[in-house]
DNA sequence: CCATATACCTGGCAGC
DNA sequence: TGCTGCCAGGTATATG
């Protein structure tokens, strides 16, 4: 089973466990295999903490504890679970999470994921994680007037400007290539070339793919499971995501594959203009 | 400061 | 079957 954690599946993932996990103790911390940054405390100190609430910045879930925080991200491959504790840890299992409430659980293969500690969300360590991200695209945050406005400072391809997460976060590879099919935009085209009106068309398919794919449960192209283990409904079909040579949904023109930044993009050439 | 490349790590898959 | 090479959802950091 893959999971792909962009901002949907992270949300999902949130909604699944937040409110089982809020006002549960903290019984033990074990760790892994590292993770991609250390903890950054002794996992000892953090049991008898109260587990307060679940939000998410990005693709971070923030874990408010009683004193402190912790930052956990899923990286490329990460999944959560949460349920009854006694399971045996897996190879990849890289992060137990015990509470008197259950097992919250990362499974990480790639281990690009990690969780971190934090006093704080102002404090150092948080804002080097936290700190340059942009706006939550389904806040009201994200207005389309400014979010214009800034694609006219940033003379990269749009592809790339949404990938960095510095305007608006969450937007990864999958719904990046998707929100600009929707746009009728290029990939390509540098984001200070875009007009008003494109602008404002881009902001409404971010937000309209997004928000689809919070609401059918997170899974769009490939499995996916909640921290209950529950898959989504599997409802929202790419129109371009990995579909190079196949036929536009619109107007049958062969999908286009192209790699920026070292990463693949997907576009089509007949209803996406430069 | 800006834009692009690199690094982290494992597993799945196509091709031979 | 087993090997090899390539590809994969993210993002801080290094480099030009």
């Amino acid at each position: 089973m893959r999971r792909m954690p962009e901002l949907p599946e992270v949300e999902v993932t949130r909604l699944s466990f937040a409110s089982a996990i809020a006002g549960a103790s903290i019984v033990a911390l074990r760790l892994g295999q590292p993770l991609r940054w250390p903890l950054g405390c002794d996992p000892g100190m953090l049991t008898g903490r109260q587990v307060l609430q679940v939000r998410r910045r990005g693709k971070y879930l923030l874990i408010d504890l009683s004193k402190g925080m912790l930052m956990l991200h899923l990286g490329m491959s990460g999944s959560l679970s949460f349920g009854p504790a006694g399971l045996a840890a897996g190879k990849h299992d890289h992060v137990d999470l015990l509470t008197d409430r259950g097992l919250l659980r990362l499974h990480d293969p790639r281990r690009f994921g990690a969780l971190v500690y934090a006093d704080n969300e102002n404090d150092a360590v948080a804002q080097k994680l936290l700190g340059h991200l942009g706006v939550e695209p389904l806040s009201d945050g994200f207005d389309p007037a400014l979010f214009a406005k800034d694609l006219k400072k940033k003379n990269a391809p749009i592809k790339q400007v949404l990938l960095a997460g510095e305007l608006v976060v969450g937007v990864g590879n999958i719904y990046a290539s998707e929100a600009l099919f929707l746009a009728g935009i290029r990939p390509t085209t540098r984001a200070s070339r875009i007009s008003k009106p494109r602008a404002f068309k881009l902001h409404g398919a971010i937000r309209d793919v997004l928000a689809r794919a919070v609401a059918q449960g997170g899974s769009t192209l490939r499995d996916f499971s909640n921290a209950q283990g529950q898959n989504g409904y599997f409802q929202l079909q790419a129109n371009v995501y990995d579909r190079a040579g196949q036929p536009c949904r619109v107007c049958n023109a062969p999908i286009k594959r192209l790699v920026q930044g070292q990463r693949s993009t997907f576009y089509c050439p007949v209803c996406q203009k430069p």
